[in-house]
DNA sequence: TAGCTGTATGTCAGTGACTGACAAGGGGTG
DNA sequence: CACCCCTTGTCAGTCACTGACATACAGCTA
């Protein structure tokens, strides 16, 4: 981060991030598949979190209310990261190859929420689309809440929610 | 295509494209931005046709009917370019790097598509997600449809639409 | 016709992301 | 101590992509 908001991502070669880790740039290339994964290790833990939060909900809700449910509860965990996350969306904001991974990181969430929701019964389908509607939602809101602060993550999430059920 | 058939997208460097082509690597790195864009020309006629049937739906019809009108207006076309759009997802699907320009494609055609709407006055929170759900939603159904041509883009498209209005 | 201009192409050298193969160190286990 | 596993370093190589410069060709004008 220290040289991405030097140089800029495009202009900070591999070379340099690893020499500023004190590695070399092959170590660096074994433990970040590409230069730009290194800004998406967090995932996991997101993605973590976001299914056993949809165990947490009772079986019966249907597919949407499960997923916002989930959504709901990760916010005090996105909240916390904002010092990190903050300066991290500006890069990725400032660099299109960034966005294009983003959007395969975001979209590879959406397969797991899918699979979520099947193994909960929901017909494969339904549970596909569900899941991407919630995730670009989802997606969506963090977005906006990133690029600025008020109003919070559960606020924004409870609009867009019903922006979503007006819609239909 | 030959080329990506024979070798594969990643086995196959631009300097033979270029040279299947008969020009030289440079030529080709004129042309198009980059070694992915190859794949990447028609999305503008599908984005010119997506706008102008949007144009065509009356000025009062919900944002998500105007959507998937649109969408269903442009299914003759999809349906006649199968032939070349087939192999070609062949192609997308067998790597990953193709995935994740493919989905930048969508994404800035769902932009596209909030603008039309905002320019048919939808408000702009709203014009964004139905913009990114409609968006998904056709994704889905024509990846989906480019996999297995049985059944048919429109009643794909019915009946991922029954399940998106049960979903609320 | 000769000259001028703009545009598409070729040539060449260079940078930087990434990879495979091999060697070297260091810690834990028998 | 010997052995093994895991991490790191080293090195050479491929390939995507770029900038600078030269060249050819088409159309327009004097």
């Amino acid at each position: 981060m220290e040289l991405f908001g030097k140089k800029g991502f495009d202009c900070t070669t591999a070379a340099e991030i690893a020499a500023h880790a004190g590695v070399t740039e092959r170590t660096f290339f074994r433990h970040f598949a590409d230069k730009r994964e290194v800004l998406f290790d967090g995932q996991a833990v997101l993605l973590d979190a976001l299914l056993s939060a949809i165990g947490e909900v009772p079986r019966n809700a249907p597919p949407l209310d499960t997923l916002f449910r989930a959504f709901r509860s990760v916010c005090p965990l996105l909240e916390a990261n904002r010092p990190f996350s903050e300066p991290r969306q500006a890069v990725i904001s400032a660099t299109p190859a960034l966005q294009e991974r983003e959007r395969a990181k975001t979209a590879a969430l959406a397969e797991a929420l899918a699979g979520a929701l099947r193994g909960r019964g929901v017909p494969g389908e339904k549970a596909a689309i569900a899941a991407q509607i919630g995730m670009s939602v989802f997606a969506h809101v963090t977005g906006a809440w990133l690029n600025q602060a008020a109003p919070g993550l559960t606020e924004r999430l409870d609009r867009a929610e019903q922006d979503l059920r007006t819609l239909i």
